[in-house]
DNA sequence: TAGATTGTTAATCGATTAACAATC
DNA sequence: TAGATTGTTAATCGATTAACAATC
């Protein structure tokens, strides 16, 4: 019944899933099997039933699953029919890209409100959400109960307001600044580290290419 | 001396050390221990400690390690002194974002120029970048060696335009779309899987909530 | 010297993969 | 029935954590 024993990879190989079989459904197929999801994603077979299991969704010996049937059973299984608030702060290029993406709201999360430290962007509608001025976030948070805050500040201010999100009921944060947020343990964070991404492809990037150096270079010569 | 044996979790932490160690070095701190460094970033100290063996730094019994020290050896091992070219498509407003983010030269990788296929956008200039059209891509691509591809155009197009990126000789490619490229294994592919980052928050937060809701109400009332 | 901190080796933990029984 | 596919249990693998020796 604890619905937190679910390992973390799981949880986060599930989107994966199903953006795959919306396409799929798009599509028109109307069945499939685990060993072909697994291929096409570069997931284990045996992975991918472990995964779809957690959900609840079932299969059929010889003919593979409803692709219907996954869908609604990672919707349900991820919560996203319960659609949430969410505020976010920080309304420069990557808050404006984020207040763009229509399918948040698919995955559970509504943009309601987003709120910039500048007059300038103050006032201004990005993507139909109206942009405030930072002290209505108290406010605000409070009467709308929101449990969401999307922090796409600059790295020098984003512990503050993180702690003024906490301080104003917001149970959830999620997290694009460089750096690792200090709050209370109950608080959920969810950080997107592009510096960490960028960095590591830049790295193994550059590996690749010294050992087709090497290849091409025998090291006796 | 196999580079390659690092683990991937090792990897994506050392980036997360590098930006806090900076800003330990703008405050003016010259040491510090794997302790400290653990419980700032909530990373167990004896997996700062291996994390940071890998760069090949070396600490001080009883005082630590150099801050600058461990900077140093950071962007050594993650190769961030050898700037690699890359280039953009998809010019919309996180591409836009991208390119405002001057750190990534600090991380390795320099975006040189980008390209959109709406007629809208080519010959914009965005933060001294310019947006030419899909067509220049290849011939541009080959003639500057151009390693990394950066795509954050929309999902339906993605996988036609890696490929193309890759017939191009690109070798790595930063994936914004929430879709599993399939292309060559030597392909090195990082994906920022932005739908199950929010969508894994959203998840967590519902969960959370629900065991508040089962504490506050007992089974058994 | 004593003690704090490093760095390494051993134990544990958890996720992935392999093997296999069940079933349509 | 035979065989493809599911779902589960066991084995493996790799990362994390614990224990401890080394050293300034």
């Amino acid at each position: 019944m604890r619905a937190e024993s679910v390992p973390e990879p799981t949880l986060r190989r599930l989107p994966s899933y199903y953006h795959y079989l919306v396409r799929l459904r798009e599509k028109g197929q109307e069945m499939i099997s685990a060993a072909q999801i697994g291929e096409d994603l570069g997931v284990h077979h045996t992975q991918v039933r472990k995964d779809l299991a957690v959900t609840g969704s079932q299969g059929k010996p010889k003919v593979g699953h409803r692709v219907e049937d996954l869908i609604v059973s990672i919707e349900n299984f991820l919560n996203w029919n319960n659609v949430t608030d969410a505020f976010l702060v920080g309304a420069g290029h990557l808050g404006t890209a984020l207040l763009g993406y229509a399918g948040f709201e698919r995955a559970g999360v509504k943009i309601v409100a987003a709120f910039d430290a500048s007059a300038k962007m103050v006032g201004k509608k990005i993507q139909g959400v109206s942009v405030l001025p930072m002290e209505k976030f108290p406010d605000l948070a409070r009467r709308m109960h929101i449990g969401i805050g999307i922090l796409t500040v600059p790295a020098e201010v984003a512990q503050e307001v993180a702690e003024m999100m906490v301080g104003c009921g917001v149970q959830a944060i999620w997290n694009f600044a460089p750096i690792v947020l200090d709050l209370p343990d109950e608080v959920i964070v969810e950080n997107v580290a592009l510096y960490s991404s960028i960095g590591v492809l830049s790295r193994k990037l550059s590996v690749h290419r010294k050992s087709l150096l090497a290849t091409a270079t025998p090291p006796n010569s």
